[in-house]
DNA sequence: AAGGTAGGGCTTACGGCGTAAGTCTGTCAA
DNA sequence: TTGACAGACTTACGCCGTAAGCCCTACCTT
């Protein structure tokens, strides 16, 4: 009753799909992407349900293009600059991307539609180890060995039941608490005497990795590019 | 009609928490995570999806035990073996077992509640790396640092396409026909002249940077243990 | 100016989901 | 014999994604 579209006008302004994108990205990075749905996402933007099929195929697609967005804020800087800080930099960026979209990394398993952004991404990164003496085997190797860390270190930090340094404190002081002593002895041993220790931040081990795996990496070229190499350590199997 | 219960005393057998918990597993390593509701899965048991609340509190609960099931299936030997094979094998039986149940990290990063066998896989772990020498701090960067590389390579895995050589060459072949030639050029390097030549599997990347990675933490361990080094060369920052 | 078109809203409806709440029945201890 | 209880079943609710179709209005053509 009363005839409710007075507002039609107003409304009918813009709504394209970067804003519908967007929104689902602003949606799912404040409650968690079980709160993103066609529902809630219509709701927000002020619209019904179904309109949202206007800008998109589907929820699969919206996903998709969710996670290539994601892609697009990673930086990659390697225009001239040493392969070593560039990867450094960027592996640095790409950690703090998917910490701020905590949804995108547990999305990426399940989808296997590259966007333009993510393929740009993966190929600045190639064309820096190129253009810096990697062979082509070896910058597959070390892409590979760099995502996989840079992933994988970001999934575990997501998977931890806190957040801050603050948090930490409390959560293991009451898991100390809660297990029997001898249970899980070196377990333990990490809590108290490394872990809940003042200054401890989980997200401090990332450099550690990050620098063993660069320098790695280094040797691996070294031995190629200049023979003289008194360290050869790579392979041990 | 026919008043339907006289399967009753037959039914009335055993299902037990474990037989929910396997069955679950087995739904969602045959059919994805997303095959896995509980309607599903207690039709699968030939009963009633309410029914399975008599041994689960509810879904998060099961998908919490399903993890921690995954968790006991990794082996870990580590009783007097030295502790770089010992890291090389679990490394390899946890990659296994991750590709084994596809759904399994996709999960983890969704839920913080470790169970026993989790638990007892890492004061595994952390105890073959203290006995072997490593200082607490060194065992917690070397744990970090093996995991975050296991969890991010198989979350890459089974981003993939494709899942063995043959799909590996269609796949790539038609993605090298799709794509304007000079977009992504280093991209199409790596795929015309290394990933898709034969004889190429993701997979044997795997070995690379666990090796890799092994190498630079014996090294970060010798420069402590024997202060003669003259290899130093972990940390460029 | 008049009319046609189509973009982008809206409504309705369906089947599937997790699960709250309650019922029925066979088994076993007292 | 009886009463409690474990473990099945039934019903129902409010979510979900989305198929199908309607309808208004801005714009383009004539």
């Amino acid at each position: 009753m009363f005839t409710p579209q007075p507002t039609t006008t107003a409304r009918r302004s813009p709504l394209s799909r970067e804003e519908v994108l967007h929104a689902a990205i602003r949606l799912a990075d404040e409650g968690g992407i079980a709160e993103l749905t066609m529902r809630k996402l219509a709701d927000k933007l002020g619209i019904q349900a179904m309109s949202l099929y206007h800008h998109v195929a589907n929820k699969d697609e919206l996903l998709d293009a969710m996670v290539d967005a994601v892609f697009r804020e990673i930086e990659v800087v390697t225009e001239n600059a040493p392969w070593k800080p560039a990867m450094r930099q960027r592996a640095v960026s790409a950690r703090q991307t998917l910490l701020r979209h905590a949804w995108a990394l547990g999305m990426m398993e399940s989808r296997a539609n590259p966007g333009q952004a993510t393929l740009e991404c993966h190929d600045a990164v190639l064309g820096c180890l190129r253009r810096a003496g990697f062979s082509v085997a070896l910058a597959a190797h070390a892409f590979s060995v760099l995502d996989s860390y840079i992933y994988g270190f970001v999934l575990q930090e997501l998977n931890l039941p806190f957040q801050n340094p603050d948090d930490l404190q409390r959560v293991s002081g009451s898991i100390l608490q809660n297990l029997p002593a001898d249970t899980y002895p070196h377990l333990m041993e990490m809590m108290t005497a490394h872990v809940s220790q003042p200054g401890y931040a989980y997200a401090d081990e990332f450099m550690f990795g990050l620098d063993l795996i660069l320098d790695g990496l280094e040797q691996a070229l070294g031995v190629r590019t200049q023979p003289d190499g008194c360290v050869a350590l790579t392979g041990s199997g």
